[in-house]
RNA sequence: GCUCGGAUGGCGGAAUUGGUAGACGCAGUGGACUCAAAAUCCACCGCCCUUACGGGUGUGCGAGUUCGACUCUCGCUCCGAGCACCA
């Protein structure tokens, strides 16, 4: 009797057995080649979402595929537990962050377990358990040891009515993504991790990781922002500390004729201090930092300044130029000082006719002659030095290198490179979060916790203030501490980390998440490190993925792990689509994952995520779709259960020409999928080939089957094919078919199917017979049929015939198997 | 503005090395089964002409290379993403 596909009951079993037999755990065994493939962990919101469904199912099969193929494979899963929501949701609810993420994380887990992910549970991390912070804190205190953590003050994003600092992510369009109040800009101390000691080697690795998306490395490298330059020291008038600039056109310093400060530049203030302009000055600073950041750089912002009533001396020409004050230059770029040069560079254009300032040509090109009088723009091109001393005629590319060699043996500057990337400040003003380990010392200031009070418990039990301000600083009995140095009263410092800094390593911790003699057990890091195929939306490129690129390579020169790179390939993923739009709450079109288990199961879900676009693409979501992929698996449910008593002889014939074909489809599925896996994650093609052979199977009688040992034989072996074939797509209902054919549960452990090259070789070929290239007949040929009769037979073709009458045959090109073509004129 | 992607039927997508464009699925149309419906099964399904055989045309646009171009080259258009006063 058929049995009915009821995908609750059959998921549910499954699972229970898994789950039972621990099918998914895997140890260190150095006798096998390992496979760590990871998927970038979930924050728990709440709720799964069908990102995370899509992230998952592809990391599933990946994980499934490589263990069937009898890899060791370390396929873990756990929380990204720190962050703001827990937080919103204490506010607003009057909840505990750590309740309300507790609660998340265990009904984020029954929703996983429920799509039947093949993880090892065992492994499972939270980022805000002491036990995974501590090594966090650990390493705060080594990096600091070792130069690579500093503490400054620094202008941040800071939001008035929540009093905290937002990093840049969390300012949209301007205002807090809370409270929508426009951010200010604010001097705050903080702590850095010293990422630009990397940044040459975040950068030159960028070429060594091909298994990484183009697109992603080329974001990396635009956002490390490397620029060849030089450094020029202009002295100033009055004397005290010169003032440096970063240029990548030294080329152009005759044409220097004034020096711009970015507005939160110290020397602004400094420089005025006692001239007429003081007053001015400090106005229009003051003006511009309290500026909305969209006011002063936004589209419509104009380019303005002031004079700082100070002169620096351009160190070639001997030129007095007046220092000016000027709203677009960037602090947080270069030294936060430019030298204009107006002829040449369009701000300063701008700025200098605004101002009635000094228009310098030093740059001929070698069309037009440009005049300083009727210039109405900056030419920025190439061309030939003029105005420039001993550089004059000289080509301006040239002159880069030969300016900065004269700078170089002036002792004012030279040839440097700067970076666009800055430290990574990570102090946030939060509650839910990571504590930093420093006690403040009134005598020896910032001192570290010692390792042996590790961890640094961030306190459970406080009342959450409904301003959104952290409780941490009215905590007297956590802040007020002795010095571990002196002993004398102290206090605690109350920011928390960054939760970017919990999920910058703990691909790591996957590989020893209960170790607890050092951060990374050196053993398995060895054998399970780095991670062989990462996959995550596209959403991170930068800053998760240049993070942990970065504590990768702090680790290693600690001695601490030996890889170069966390993640050798990365497989970015679309977005989840539907009507049209990202599946959002504000939009309306979100789909509840869990309803669509129970509607349809897990195994129907996941195949239409597999199906219905490659990974890296944005999947469609359709209910039609959906619909396909359940009646799909209804099919081969059917028909497994029409076949799978089949005799099975020991070895299947190929005497018979239907087994045969029946046996070439099979093997050329089981090329197809296998390829499809392996080279490109192409998941749609390879469900597709498995959907034809489904529809090829379907033809076949029962009479046709049953009536030959042979055909039986060969119709066995394809059933059972398909089973493996789409176990690591639907793996509940594979095991059921599976269980079905008699065979032992576990399909994980079942090898992956090789196929035979010689049962591919087809007896007859489909040539295609075009006449100047169009297609004008079909004929079948016997595979080794010889040139002069395929081109014979393609000739004969009475439509072939019809197309050449008349005309004379120029040439005749065939292309083996495939194709023929008569040209004629 | 710069950088990187992308554009193929009514829709999602396929064509892996230049060789039958549209696999597979969805939607649609017709049929079988049924009292009927659902489910299932079978057939058709780019557009235009043709009862059919067949022909013309067709992968964003315009050129080019080639016996042959979705694929390669050059020049555009549009859409998406990231960065954006980066000196």
């Amino acid at each position: 009797m058929e049995r009915k596909y009821d995908p609750e009951v059959v998921e549910k079993k499954w699972q229970e057995f898994w789950n039972k037999e621990q099918i998914f755990k895997f140890h260190l065994d150095t006798s096998k080649e390992k496979y760590y493939v990871l998927e970038m962990f979930p924050y728990p919101s709440g709720r799964i979402h069908m990102g995370h469904v899509r992230n998952y199912c592809i990391g599933d099969v990946v994980a499934r595929f490589k263990m069937m193929q009898g890899f060791n494979v370390l396929h873990p899963m756990g929380w990204d537990a720190f962050g703001m929501p827990a937080e919103n949701a204490a506010i607003k609810h009057g909840s505990h962050p750590a309740v309300w993420t507790k609660n998340n994380i265990d009904e984020m887990r029954r929703q996983l377990k429920r799509m039947g992910y093949s993880y090892d549970w065992d492994r499972e991390i939270a980022t805000c358990h002491p036990q995974y912070y501590k090594w966090e804190q650990w390493l705060f205190i080594r990096m600091l040891e070792n130069g690579l953590v500093y503490r400054k003050k620094s202008i941040v994003n800071y939001c008035e009515p929540c009093r905290t600092v937002l990093s840049n992510e969390q300012v949209e369009d301007g205002a807090c993504w809370r409270c929508s109040t426009p951010v200010v800009q604010r001097e705050q101390d903080g702590w850095f991790f010293k990422i630009t000691t990397y940044a040459p080697e975040l950068l030159e690795w960028c070429e060594k990781l091909p298994g990484w998306p183009e697109k992603v490395l080329t974001m990396q490298r635009n956002w490390i922002g490397r620029s060849k330059g030089a450094r020029i020291v202009f002295d100033l008038e009055k004397g005290g500390d010169p003032i440096e600039v970063f240029t990548t056109r030294p080329d152009t310093l005759y044409g220097a004729t004034f020096m711009s400060l970015a507005p939160e530049h110290p020397l602004c203030l400094q420089l005025s201090r006692g001239t007429e302009q003081e007053s001015a000055v400090k106005d229009f600073v003051n003006r511009v930092l309290t500026q909305e950041w969209q006011e002063r750089v936004g589209e419509t912002a104009e380019k303005e300044g002031i004079f700082t009533g100070a002169y620096c001396i351009n160190p070639v020409t001997g030129r007095r130029m007046p220092i000016y004050v000027a709203n677009f230059v960037l602090f947080e770029y270069g030294t936060g000082a430019v030298m204009a040069v107006p002829a040449h560079d369009q701000r300063d254009f701008e700025f200098a006719k605004k101002y009635g300032l000094d228009i310098v040509i030093v740059i001929q090109p070698e069309e037009t002659e440009l005049d300083s009088e009727s210039l109405t723009e900056a030419y920025a091109g190439e061309g030939r030095l003029v105005n420039s001393h001993e550089f004059d005629g000289m080509d301006n590319v040239s002159a880069i290198k030969a300016v900065s060699e004269k700078l170089s043996s002036m002792n004012r500057g030279g040839t440097t490179v700067n970076y666009r990337i800055r430290d990574w400040g990570i102090s946030r003003q939060r509650y839910w979060g990571a504590p930093i380990p420093i006690v403040h010392c009134p005598d020896c200031g910032a001192i570290p916790v010692p390792d042996e009070d590790l961890p640094v418990v961030l306190p459970t039990d406080i009342e959450f203030p409904k301003s959104g301000r952290s409780p941490l600083p009215d905590l007297d009995w956590w802040l007020n501490v002795p010095c571990p140095q002196c002993g004398n009263p102290a206090h605690r410092e109350t920011d928390t980390m960054d939760t970017f800094v919990e999920s910058s390593w703990y691909f790591d911790r996957y590989a020893c998440p209960r170790y607890d003699k050092g951060i990374i057990d050196p053993e398995t890091d060895g054998y399970w490190l780095p991670v062989d195929q990462y996959i995550g939306g596209i959403e991170h490129a930068i800053l998760h993925l240049l993070y942990s690129r970065f504590f990768t390579k702090v680790l290693r020169d600690m001695k601490i792990k030996r890889s170069d790179e966390p993640f050798t390939n990365l497989l970015t993923q679309g977005m989840v689509i539907k009507d049209g739009a990202k599946m959002s709450k504000s939009k309306g079109n979100v789909v509840d994952p869990e309803d669509l288990i129970d509607k349809y199961g897990a195994d129907t879900v996941r195949l239409f995520c597999l199906f219905a676009a490659p990974p890296e693409r944005d999947l469609d979501w359709t209910s039609e779709g959906v619909e396909g992929a359940a009646r799909f698996l209804g099919r081969v449910w059917n028909l497994v259960f029409q076949y799978k008593d089949l005799e099975r002889p020991a070895s299947p014939g190929t005497d018979n020409d239907q087994a045969k074909k029946v046996r070439r489809i099979t093997h050329k599925t089981i090329k197809k999928v296998t390829e499809d896996i392996h080279n490109r994650f192409h998941f749609n093609t390879a469900v597709a080939a498995i959907m034809e052979m489904t529809n090829e199977m379907a033809r076949l009688t029962a009479e046709e089957v049953e009536g030959s040992p042979e055909i039986a034989a060969a119709v066995h072996e394809a059933v059972r094919s398909l089973v493996i074939l789409l176990s690591p797509f639907v793996p509940h209902a594979a095991e059921e078919l599976w269980e079905a054919f008699g065979e032992k549960p576990g399909m994980v452990r079942v090898p992956w199917p090789a196929f035979n090259p010689e049962l591919l070789v087809e007896d007859e070929v489909l040539i295609v017979v075009q006449v100047n290239g169009k297609k004008r007949a079909e004929i079948v040929v016997p595979l080794d049929a010889p040139e002069d009769h395929v081109k014979q037979a393609a000739l004969a073709e009475p439509n072939v015939q019809r197309f050449i009458e008349g005309k004379t045959i120029r040439k005749i090109i065939l292309v083996p198997k495939k194709l023929l073509n008569v040209v004629v004129s």
